[in-house]
RNA sequence: GGCGCUAUGGUCAAGCGGCUAAGACGUCGCCCUCUCAAGGCGAAAUCGAGGGUUCGAUUCCCUCUAGCGCUACCA
């Protein structure tokens, strides 16, 4: 959403990557962010690995920028230092929470000298920096889509604002940040409403005018709590190694906080930024369906171009062991032609590979419903007719084999589906495969003839 | 415990005082068809509860309930 209003409004996409909390920090994630969203096709304006006029871009990279912040503030006031340990603010809580009170820090801290604080931080004593925040009134936070929230300020705490190892908190790094970086408008879940008001106070104190806010719902795992790695959360990497495409996914994630405001559910990015608005964001959490996800994944492997789906479709039958990069690149016509066949009656790509795997191995076992339904003996005569006739064929494509079905059925005066069950048998071992004439066309005409007399011969020894 | 946000079918979601309460996925039937899909047609299924306001509430207000979030030296 953040790309789309972005897009929109004709504005830049700045990328920051908050790192601040250096005990949760892997150098993995962050990379997983930025390959998942180059491969949706959300790219950013600014920020890592394409720089910009205002960086650093990482937040572990701009610790003297928050460093410099924070001491305007203590030596303004609006600051202190704070001494407590964590041991020591557990407890409080622990007895708040007894007690049955709110959880407030006690700040017993605030009304230490400036002068006794200085000396205690030179003598090398612990400390964390505390945002010293009015004790009365109120906080309103003005979100674009939730609209105006009140909050009153006795629920608030002095929070900390720099912890003891140095480095920021959230509520005071992105506050910096935002206004550092130029940041206009801020679009996040609605886990930061509460937070906003915090930030507010942050931007009070330093005397900045703050950015637009609007908090968009989240998406809950299906049991509606939370996603996590244990409820249904999907990472996009793992959705991509499923066979979904970038469209499918872009496209049903946004239907899940926002809709055109008619009937349509299928449309790109470019109609998108045409037609989005913020205010018509859902207020509601979603939990996201992947049925509803992978029939759209379907749609869009129907109906994108196919040199699109071309490569990405390589991967999943070369992961599959169906073919190597040599075939590949000596059969590239075969290819395309055999994925286009296939790719309207699958939903993902790995499908694709699936359902295309007897036309690279010549079936060993066939369907047992199929044999026994299709592999009688009196489809035997039929078949060696349809063996003779095919290899009479001098054409072979889609037009001449449907030609020669068609008249072995009119002249034995039968339906076409007689013809047509035992013959999809004997070529994929299966019931389903795409249209019969396409299997055989792509099949070529010695495989086709090799594939049926070899079921020939298994029918004559059952 | 405190505070905040949210509340229409199983899921997503139109609706913004008067409608037989759209549509999509899924489910179930039927049609089409060489199978499976796709496509076409149809069905079942919803306004969390209670109070107000009003001639009239899904829609406005209040309370409750539920879900989620914040309440960290996590973000």
């Amino acid at each position: 959403f953040n790309w789309l209003f972005a897009r929109k409004m004709n504005g830049k996409l700045v990328l920051r990557i908050e790192d601040t909390d250096t005990e949760r920090l892997k150098e993995d994630s962050v990379t997983q962010i930025l390959t998942s969203l180059k491969w949706l096709g959300l790219n950013w304006d600014e920020g890592p690995e394409v720089g910009g006029a205002v960086g650093p871009y990482y937040q572990s990279e701009r610790r003297e920028i928050y460093t410099e912040y924070v001491n305007k503030l203590v030596e303004a006031g609006k600051a202190y230092y704070c001494f407590c340990t964590t041991e020591e603010l557990e407890k409080q809580r622990e007895l708040q929470r007894a007690a049955k009170q709110p959880f407030r820090y006690a700040r017993s801290c605030r009304e230490i000298s400036y002068e006794e604080a200085k000396k205690r931080v030179a003598a090398g004593e612990h400390y964390s920096v505390r945002l010293k925040i009015p004790v009365e009134g109120s906080v309103k936070v003005d979100d674009l889509i939730h609209g105006e929230v009140s909050f009153s300020m006795d629920q608030f705490d002095d929070f900390v604002i720099m912890k003891s190892n140095g480095m920021p908190t959230y509520n005071f790094a992105v506050v910096v940040d935002d206004h550092l970086m130029g940041i206009t408008h801020v679009l996040r879940a609605e886990e930061h409403l509460s937070n906003t008001p915090k930030q507010l106070l942050v931007y009070e104190a330093l005397n900045w005018h703050p950015p637009k806010f609007g908090h968009m719902s989240m998406i809950l795992a299906p049991d509606r709590s939370k996603l996590s790695k244990r409820h249904g959360a999907t990472s996009v990497e793992e959705f991509r190694e499923q066979g979904y495409v970038a469209e499918a996914i872009i496209n049903y994630l946004t239907l899940l906080g926002w809709g055109p405001g008619d009937e349509r559910e299928i449309f790109d990015l470019t109609e998108t930024i045409k037609l989005f608005e913020l205010d018509q964001m859902s207020k509601k959490a979603a939990i996201y369906d992947t049925k509803k996800l992978t029939w759209m994944n379907g749609q869009y492997l129907s109906s994108l171009p196919l040199e699109r789906i071309l490569p990405e479709t390589k991967e999943f039958f070369l992961k599959a062991g169906l073919v190597t990069e040599e075939w590949l690149q000596e059969n590239e016509v075969f290819f395309a032609q055999l994925v286009d066949v296939v790719r309207v009656r699958v939903k993902t790509l790995q499908e694709i590979a699936d359902a295309s795997e007897y036309f690279f191995n010549m079936p060993t076992v066939y369907d047992e419903k199929g044999v026994a339904k299709y592999f009688k003996q009196e489809s035997l005569p039929l078949l060696e007719q349809c063996v003779v006739a095919l290899r009479e064929d001098t054409v072979f494509d889609l037009a001449s084999t449907e030609a020669v079905y068609n008249k072995i059925a009119t002249e034995n005066d039968i339906s076409l589906g007689k013809l047509v069950h035992p013959t999809r048998l004997a070529l994929t071992g299966r019931t389903v495969s795409p249209g019969l004439f396409d299997v055989m066309v792509l099949l070529g005409k010695e495989n086709t003839l090799q594939r049926l007399e070899s079921a020939v011969d298994f029918i004559k020894m059952n």
